[in-house]
RNA sequence: GCGCCCGUAGCUCAGUGGAUAGAGCACAGGACUCCGGAUCCUGGUGCGCAGGUUCGAUUCCUGCCGGGCGCACCA
C-alpha cells in the first residue's frame, strides 16, 4: 500500500509550507492562507523530478513577484535543510517554478517496494472500503451481445478492478430487462417463428426481432416440446416461449461475458421488482413526496423540478408502469442495499435519461451525487468503408463472440479500454482483422514475454536466478549501480503505477491504465535494446535483474487490472 | 429548435490552467556475430473559428462552424 510518488509530493509540500511559515515569521513575506497549489512531475526532465507552481499562485496573496517568492522559498529550504529527501539541487525557473532535482535514491526505494509488494504493488486505500456498485452492459436479454455491449463490458469490468485496487468494496452487477414491452415484442416474434416453423403461414411482426438466432432457438424448443404449444392460449404460449428463450439467451450472454473475462457478482431481474410490488411502491412514494401528478390518465414524474426539460411518464394510461418507473425502483433498491456509491455505464443513446434518474433519486431523498453515470459514446462499425448499423431488430450486428473469434479476447479488451468513454469509437472490422497483430496489446505482452525469456535464458545458462530483494537490494542500489537514463526512466514509471490507479479511480477513466501500460512497455523495449541484462558485470546484472523483475511485476499487475493475460511466450 | 458528447499530425487517438503539445498506424532511412527484430533509433509548419477570464488558455467561460447521439404513455 505504498505510493512512492504521493510520498515524495507530501514531503516536498511539508518543506514548502515550513519554508513559508519561517519566511512569514522573519517578516520576509506576508500571507493569510496558502492558496491551493500543485507539486507535480514536469513534462520535461530538464525541469527536474518534481516542480511546484506555489510561488505563482501565491503572488496575489503575498503581493510579490512570483520569482521573488520562489527565490525566498528555495533559499530557505536549502539554508535550513527543510527537505527530508536526498536532493541534488533546487532551482527557480521560468515564470516562478521551483524545481526539485532529487538524487536517484527515491527511485531505488521504488524498486525495493515493488519487489516487496509484488502482486499487491499499486494497491491503495483511497476508497477506504467504500461500498461501490458498478452496473454495466445490462443488455436486453432478447439477443446477443454487440460491439456497444462489448465496449461497456471492457470499460465496466476494468473500472470495477481499478476501484478494487484503490480500496473500494466493489460489486459488479447486470440488470436483466426481463419485463416490459420489448419482452412482449420478443414473445410475438418467437410465436411467429414457432408457428412458421410448424408450417403455419403467419406474418412476422414488422418491429419484431429478425435475427437468425431466435429461429434457431425456436427449433431447439421444438425438439423438446414439439407442437404442443399450439394447444395453449396465445398469451400462455408466448409466456412459455419467452421463458424458454430468455433462459437460453441469458445463458449465452453469461457465457460470452465469461469468455470475455467478465464475472458478475449479481444478476438482477427487473421482473422481480414488478412481482414484489417494488415498482408500484416507488411510484406511490414519489406521489407522497409530491413529485407526481396525473394527466391524460397517466402518472407523471416531475422531472422538471430537477432541471429536466420535461416531465416523464411513470405509469401509462393502461396501468402498466414504464421502464423508467422500474429503473427508479431498481436504483432505490441499490441504495437500500447499502451501496455508498453507484456507478452506471450507459450508452450515449441513454444520456437523456441521466438528469431525470438523478432527479428521481433526489426526490426519494438519496444523494444524487452518489450516483455516477458514465456515458459511453457509441461504437460505429465500418466494413469496406461503409457504416454498418447495429440493430437487434434487423438482426444485423457483429457479436462479442464473433469479435473474440476474430481478434481474441486480449486484443478486443485492450481495444475498448484504450480509448476514453467520451470518444466516439469507429471500429473498422476489416482493419481489426487485418491488423490484429498490430494491436498495441501485443506490444505490451511482448515486453512481458521478453522479460520471461530473460529469466529462461538465465536458467539455461545455469546462472543465479533468485532476484535480489529487501536490504540486500537496497545496499547494492545504494552503490549507484543503476545510472543509465533508460534505467531511471523505467524506475520513474514504476513509481507512478499506484498514482495512476488513483487517478484512474478518481476520474473513472480506465483508459489511463491502458496508456500507462503501453508507455511502460515502450520504456522497457528501449531499455532492452540499449542495454544487456545477462552477461554484464556481476553487480550490474544483479540490479538489472531486479529492475526487469520489477517491470514484469508491474506489467502483470496492470494487465490484471485490465483483464488481459500476461503470456510467458508469444 | 433544445440537451449531451466530440473537433489535436495524412489516419486512429492520448494529454495538461503553466516553462519546447505526444503515441500508434502509414511513409523514408538506419541498428548489436551477443538476453526473442511482434523490438529499437532517426525524420513533424498540428490543438475547428472568434471573443472573454487569467501573470499564463490547446485546457475554463460565451458565441459561431462542423460531426455523432438524444428529445415516446420504447427501453
Amino acid at each position: 500500500m505504498i505510493n512512492p510518488v504521493e510520498n515524495v509530493k507530501k514531503t516536498i509540500q511539508e518543506a514548502l509550507e515550513k519554508a513559508l511559515v519561517i519566511l512569514r515569521e522573519e517578516g520576509k513575506i506576508s500571507f493569510n492562507t496558502i492558496p491551493s497549489y500543485v507539486v507535480e512531475v514536469p513534462r520535461e526532465k530538464v525541469h527536474g523530478d518534481f516542480a511546484t507552481n506555489l510561488a505563482m499562485v501565491m503572488a496575489r496573496e503575498a503581493r510579490m513577484a512570483p520569482r521573488q517568492i520562489a527565490s525566498l522559498v528555495q533559499g530557505i529550504i536549502v539554508e535550513k535543510n527543510l527537505l527530508a529527501l536526498p536532493c541534488e539541487k533546487i532551482e527557480v525557473a521560468g515564470p516562478g517554478f521551483i524545481n526539485f532535482y532529487l538524487k536517484p535514491q527515491w527511485l531505488y526505494d521504488v524498486l525495493v517496494t515493488v519487489l516487496e509488494e509484488e502482486e499487491n504493488y499499486g494497491r491503495s486505500n483511497l476508497g477506504q472500503g467504500q461500498k461501490v456498485q458498478v452496473e454495466f452492459v445490462s443488455a436486453n436479454p432478447t439477443g446477443l451481445l454487440h460491439m456497444g455491449n462489448a465496449r461497456g463490458a471492457a470499460l465496466g469490468d476494468t473500472l470495477a478492478s481499478i476501484l478494487e485496487w484503490t480500496g473500494h468494496e466493489v460489486t459488479r452487477e447486470f440488470y436483466i430487462n426481463d419485463a416490459g414491452s420489448q419482452i412482449e415484442n420478443f414473445g410475438l416474434s418467437l410465436e411467429a417463428r414457432y408457428l412458421q416453423a410448424l408450417g403455419h403461414d403467419v406474418p412476422f411482426p414488422e418491429e419484431g426481432y429478425h435475427g437468425q438466432d431466435i429461429i434457431d432457438t425456436v427449433h431447439r424448443l421444438i425438439q423438446e416440446v414439439g407442437d404442443s404449444y399450439l394447444q395453449l392460449s396465445p398469451a400462455k404460449r408466448r409466456e412459455k416461449l419467452v421463458e424458454y428463450a430468455l433462459k437460453e439467451k441469458l445463458q449465452a450472454i453469461r457465457d460470452s461475458l465469461s469468455r470475455f473475462g467478465v464475472e458478475y457478482d449479481v444478476w438482477f431481474s427487473e421482473r422481480t421488482l414488478h412481482e414484489t410490488g417494488k415498482v408500484a411502491e416507488v411510484v406511490k412514494l414519489l406521489g407522497e413526496k409530491g413529485y407526481t401528478y396525473e394527466k391524460d390518465g397517466a402518472v407523471w414524474f416531475r422531472a422538471t423540478a430537477f432541471g429536466d426539460e420535461k416531465d416523464e411518464v411513470l405509469v401509462r394510461a393502461n396501468g402498466i408502469p414504464t421502464y423508467f418507473a422500474a429503473d427508479i425502483a431498481y436504483h432505490k433498491n441499490k441504495f437500500d442495499r447499502g451501496f455508498e456509491r453507484v456507478i452506471n455505464i450507459w450508452g450515449a443513446d441513454h444520456h437523456g435519461h441521466v438528469r431525470r434518474m438523478k432527479g428521481a433519486m433526489a426526490a426519494l431523498g438519496y444523494n444524487p451525487e452518489a450516483l455516477d453515470i458514465i456515458i459511453m459514446q457509441l461504437v460505429r462499425l465500418f466494413q469496406g468503408g461503409e457504416i454498418l448499423r447495429m440493430s437487434k431488430r434487423t438482426g444485423q450486428y457483429v457479436t462479442l463472440d464473433e469479435l473474440m473469434d476474430e481478434v481474441g479476447r486480449d486484443a478486443a479488451r485492450y481495444f475498448f479500454i484504450m480509448r476514453s468513454a467520451d470518444s466516439h469509437l469507429d471500429f473498422d472490422l476489416d482493419l481489426a482483422k487485418k491488423q490484429s497483430n498490430e494491436n498495441p496489446v501485443y506490444y505490451i505482452q511482448y515486453a512481458h514475454a521478453r522479460i520471461c525469456s530473460i529469466f529462461r535464458q538465465l536458467a539455461e545458462r545455469g546462472g543465479k536466478q533468485e532476484v535480489l530483494k529487501g536490504e540486500a537490494l537496497r545496499n547494492l542500489l545504494a552503490e549507484g549501480v543503476l545510472q543509465e537514463e533508460a534505467e531511471l526512466d523505467l524506475l520513474r514509471h514504476l513509481a507512478f503505477f499506484p498514482e495512476e490507479l488513483v487517478l484512474a479511480a478518481r476520474e473513472l477513466a480506465p483508459h489511463r491504465i491502458a496508456r500507462y501500460t503501453l508507455e511502460l512497455a515502450g520504456l522497457f523495449h528501449s531499455f532492452y535494446n540499449a542495454h544487456r541484462v545477462i552477461g554484464v558485470e556481476e553487480k550490474l546484472q544483479a540490479v538489472r535483474l531486479a529492475l526487469v523483475r520489477g517491470v514484469q511485476v508491474v506489467l502483470q499487475n496492470a494487465l490484471a487490472v485490465m483483464g488481459i493475460s500476461a503470456p510467458e511466450r508469444m
